[in-house]
DNA sequence: TTGAAATGCGAGTCAAGCTCACTTTTGATA
DNA sequence: TATCAAAAGTGAGCTTGACTCGCATTTCAA
């Protein structure tokens, strides 16, 4: 061994430093590696999908995407760092539908209604993007890096819930609204993810009862009793 | 490869089909591997805790427990079953405990106090046994062997829910007893849960806003206006 | 005491993640 | 258009860790 050894996870930390993005060892500089790497992603998140992640090989990514397994490692610091890419794809894809509901219309509603489209909306993206459901729940946990992924997402919501809280709540302190944000974007992801793995008509019902809970929960802040 | 030659998983499972346990794939006889069993479940929750799921090698784990590889994979068809027989300790703490509060006190109790000493009992679990938390962070989701397992736990805990719910609410239907005791056990699961994560001041401010969130759902069931 | 069943062992197999020395392609410049 | 250095691409093979299998050792009923 030289002096010059590092452990692998060394290096590819190194390495992905040296980029912009975190999943990221090269950045494309050509259009041609940028198909490529859309490519590696197109088919690992069909493979995912349908092996599971463990049963996903690196090897098995490539050759469906036409790649050498070299290729793809120029890309990607390691397995994970294509789950977290997908990851990063989908849920841009939900911030930007959550910020454009909040700039358009969400100030304007009552809370039953801001509660009813807020939970519709989530329960339609699970449903236009299947594929987010699938992947996520099989790698839930195991990937630190996803975790703090998905919190800078969750601030995010977090943000947009506390703008319509303000008006709502006028009396209400800071961290009262993180509290309160914090208990909405938990409980709706999970009950609602949960309820994607249920038959139609259970599914239904869920979704209506954290509504319920959502609503019940939100009203007891409410300065004057219900309206 | 002769004519009897299976594909590992294969024999996996049909060797772990022969003992009762589907994490055992031998059951101990003598005294002697009962002890080198618990010694191995010992160590592996040390060093899951400590260096998680995947940096914990098998090989590792036997050492650590001062026996052979061989014979860990003789009680153990595979990694997962390690965890596996690990999460079944910790449940069957849980749902005594659960048991025990139902038999006890839980049907004497108001609306209120119920919803405050299940959350709280949940709670000072995780403080007891906070192993459990460490190792189960890790892997949701990606074994569904143990997922298997959740559910399994989860359907006492809504049974046990719905004793005390006919007393409540008797005006109720089976279906609407399932319903609010998979939206109690999975938001109150998932909201303690999380707040194990976060500072001391933020974690009780979360177990009582898991508690309103409870309350206030569940009065939107009482038949009568709030009492 | 004995021997068959139970238990234990660990070198070795296999497969999957990942590397690196090398080849091919690209595009700026002459 | 020719040149060539940098960028991009390749895949045989290294490494590591899960898991096996043939053999050694221990147990215990008879």
């Amino acid at each position: 061994m030289s002096n010059t050894h590092f452990k692998k996870k060394q290096i590819a930390r190194m390495t992905a430093n040296l980029s912009k993005s975190p999943s990221m060892r090269r950045q494309p500089r050509q259009a041609r590696s940028q198909e490529r790497v859309n490519q590696i992603l197109d088919v690992a998140e069909q493979l995912l999908i349908a092996e599971g992640y463990a049963a996903t090989t690196t090897n098995a990514i490539a050759k469906g995407a036409k790649v050498s397994i070299g290729s793809l490692y120029q890309f990607f610091p390691d397995k994970t760092a294509i789950l977290h890419a997908l990851t990063t794809r989908y849920m841009t894809l939900l911030q930007e539908r959550f910020k454009e509901f909040h700039r358009a219309q969400a100030l304007a509603l009552s809370l039953p209604d801001y509660v009813d489209q807020v939970i519709d909306g989530i329960n339609q993206f699970f449903i236009d993007y299947p594929g987010y459901h699938a992947i996520f729940m099989q790698v839930q946990g195991t990937m630190p890096e996803l975790e703090a992924l998905e919190n800078v997402a969750e601030a995010q919501y977090i943000e947009a819930f506390s703008e319509f809280f303000t008006r709502a709540y006028p009396d209400l302190k800071e961290v009262d609204y993180e509290a309160i944000a914090f208990v909405m974007v938990k409980a709706i992801g999970n009950l609602i993810w949960l309820s994607l793995g249920q038959s139609t008509g259970v599914r239904h019902r869920l979704v209506a009862e954290t509504k319920r809970l959502m609503l019940s929960y939100l009203q007891t802040y409410l300065p004057e009793p219900l309206n």
